[in-house]
RNA sequence: UGGGGCGUGGCCAAGCGGUAAGGCGCGGGACUUUGGAUCCCGUAUUCGAAGGUUCGAAUCCUUCCGCCCCAGCCA
């Protein structure tokens, strides 16, 4: 058994994902082909995806990812990895290696381009004391209540600070001692010198520096003044010759004063920043702090649980980096506020394993099965077809005994409308092995069904009868006494409702699904999966794809279930009951 | 009722004055040694609403309605 994640390049610019090429341009893409055809910029592309280290990345930034790296590949061009770290308390070099890790994970190369806003502190505040010479920057000693106050509201505006007209040279002097360390957190800080009328609250004089006693994760204590993102996050662009700049919705209201600076510093082509509407999905939450709420109240064990939706979480639980980035391309690119529909994702990750995950057997919840016509101590080898979607992938031995185990869900002491699957007195196959034929029901002393006594069609070997007799249903087993046992885990939605953020007065932990886990032991798999690696994945046949956890070990196999099977007959059922049709 | 955005089927999403793409989902069928996969077929007389312009509007104009974002020394 072989690892199947090889992880591959970054994807060519063909690599749509399924999606129509001309026509379908996001208005981003559109866009940029309109400048590339104008000629700013020289028809260079260059973009940038910039995390803030302060936690770990989540499905919302693989599509702000698959949207920077594709649009600089599939237009010659080049992103930037940047970490936005601007603000010392909430970062941690934890943070960045996991973010690191993820954008390689994805597919996705930042060549040499690995950059922070700390590097850029030093200039970032010669910039700063341009603008004070040029009279566009003041430093203000109002307390940041008083700066509230002064601000406004929505709908007033806000009233000029006293300290609003302090001369240059005295700016100039109290930005030096900021920086050099002679006031305290708090005392003063440097803001741009805009409108305080502007309808744009972000246009009343901005705060571009803060002091800020705190051990930067790069800097150390080299510094204890730091620089706004508002601030810092133009000029970098500007300072890494970004063209277009993109970033979520909510920035929308920062792009005048991006506008500002930018030009207030830079000459020539300057970067433009365009939004669109970040990533939601249905059954999750997708903030930072909610799911850092999450890892650290244990309701998950960690930003890399299966549950999560983070890269990570999505990593152990069995995806591969393709599925994500089809499931990014599925998703599309615009400025309505959108919830995806978990399904997609689902969609995605199936659609890629079907055609690369081997299928193998296992059985999660057992049920024994006694061909009593099988020869005693017989074991015989049978050829099982490792990939249907994929011919040259060939086959497999798996053990054929007299003991086996099927999966209870396969009987039916008493079947439903419409249950093809094992009961008294019926023949069904066993997959590429043999018909059997239920013959007994053996029960425990609480009357469960405990074995099943079935005889076996020694014609029928492969799985064919050759009088053609037909059977509705193929079930998978293994050998009792070659099976090995493993530990399964299953997943389901972390949450039990659509928008848990979205009630009223209600904690979106209210809304936690408790059957989100539910692990299994005493499964039973085939002994081919022996060597399996963690991060293997294949499929069990008929039930769904699984891949070996990392806490996966020799004397005890661990599978993560990725994604089920779609289940035809588990809809049947449902409807079944809601109709009430317990017919039959 | 200050500003900035957005409203096309259950969820996404094309469309940019010529008479509603596509995907997911859902429903039905074919096929099948995974009730998987695959393949067919169906799924908006209508584009937030109302007026108007036009031979003709989802696309242009007007008004209205709804939703999101902004009052961090967070990003």
């Amino acid at each position: 058994m072989s690892r199947t994640d090889q992880e591959p390049g970054a994807h060519e610019p063909a690599d749509r994902g399924g999606e129509p090429a001309g026509p379908g341009l996001d208005f981003i893409r559109a866009r940029i082909a309109d400048d590339r055809a104008a000629g700013p910029y020289g028809g260079r592309v260059h973009t940038r995806f910039p995390p803030e280290p302060n936690g770990y990345l989540h499905i919302g930034h693989a599509k702000s990812i698959c949207l920077n790296f594709g649009v600089a590949a599939e237009n010659g061009g080049q992103c930037n990895l940047r970490f936005d770290d601007t603000n010392p308390t909430k970062e941690d070099v934890e943070y960045v290696e996991a973010i690191e890790e993820d954008v390689r994970w994805l597919g996705f190369d930042w060549g040499d381009r690995l950059f922070y806003a700390s590097d850029y502190f030093e200039r970032l505040y010669g910039f700063a004391v341009t603008l004070i010479e040029r009279g566009k920057a003041y430093v203000d000693s109002l307390s940041a209540e008083d700066i509230r106050q002064y601000r406004g509201t929505l709908t007033e505006p806000g009233r000029n600070s006293p300290y609003r007209d302090r001369p240059v040279a005295e700016n100039l002097d109290l930005f030096a001692r900021m920086r050099a360390g002679a006031f305290p957190d708090g005392a003063h800080v440097l803001r741009a010198k805009i409108d305080m009328a502007s309808p744009n609250m972000n246009m009343r004089d901005p705060t571009l520096y803060r002091i800020r006693r705190a051990h930067h994760h790069r800097t150390g204590d080299a510094w204890c003044i730091y620089p706004m993102y508002d601030y810092a996050h133009p000029l970098s662009d500007a300072i890494e010759e970004i063209t277009h700049s993109l970033c979520t919705l909510e920035f929308e209201a920062h792009r005048p004063l991006y506008d500002w600076l930018v030009r207030e510093l830079f000459t020539g082509d300057r970067p433009q920043q365009i939004e669109f509407a970040r990533l939601n999905l249905n059954y999750t939450v997708m903030s930072k702090r909610k799911l850092l709420q999450l890892v650290e109240q244990r309701r998950v064990s960690g930003w890399d649980d299966p549950r999560m939706p983070t890269i990570s979480g999505l990593r152990r639980r069995g995806c591969t980096p393709e599925a994500v980035r089809d499931f990014c391309a599925r998703v599309g690119v615009a400025k309505k506020e959108n919830v995806i529909d978990m399904a997609l994702l689902e969609y995605s990750v199936r659609e890629d394993l079907n055609r690369r995950a081997p299928r193998v057997m296992g059985v999660l919840r057992p049920l024994r099965v006694v061909l009593v016509n099988y020869p005693e101590d017989q074991v015989e080898e049978v050829d099982v077809i490792n990939n249907p979607e994929d011919p040259s992938a060939g086959t497999r031995k798996v053990p054929f005994s007299r003991v086996l185990y099927i999966e209870q869900d396969d009987f039916r002491e008493d079947p439903p409308k419409k249950y093809f699957r094992l009961a008294p007195g019926r023949e069904v196959r066993l997959r590429c092995a043999y018909f059997i034929t239920c013959v007994e029901v053996v029960k425990d002393a609480q009357g469960e069904v405990a074995e099943l006594r079935c005889t076996y069609d020694p014609a029928t070997r492969g799985g064919d009868a050759p009088d053609g007799r037909r059977v509705k249903a193929t079930l998978h087993w293994v050998s009792a006494a070659h099976a090995l046992d493993a530990e399964v885990r299953l997943y389901d939605r972390l949450f039990s409702v659509e928008d848990p953020e979205g009630h009223e007065g209600r904690e979106f932990t209210d809304f936690l699904n408790p059957s989100s886990l539910e692990v299994l032991a005493g499964c039973k798999v085939e002994p081919g999966l022996a060597a399996a690696a963690a991060g293997y994945r294949c499929q069990f046949e008929r039930l769904g794809y699984f891949c070996v956890d990392p806490d996966s070990t020799a004397s005890r196999l661990v599978f993560n279930r990725t994604v089920s099977l779609r289940d035809t007959w588990g809809k049947i059922e449902a409807k079944q009951k809601v109709t009430g049709g317990q017919d039959a």
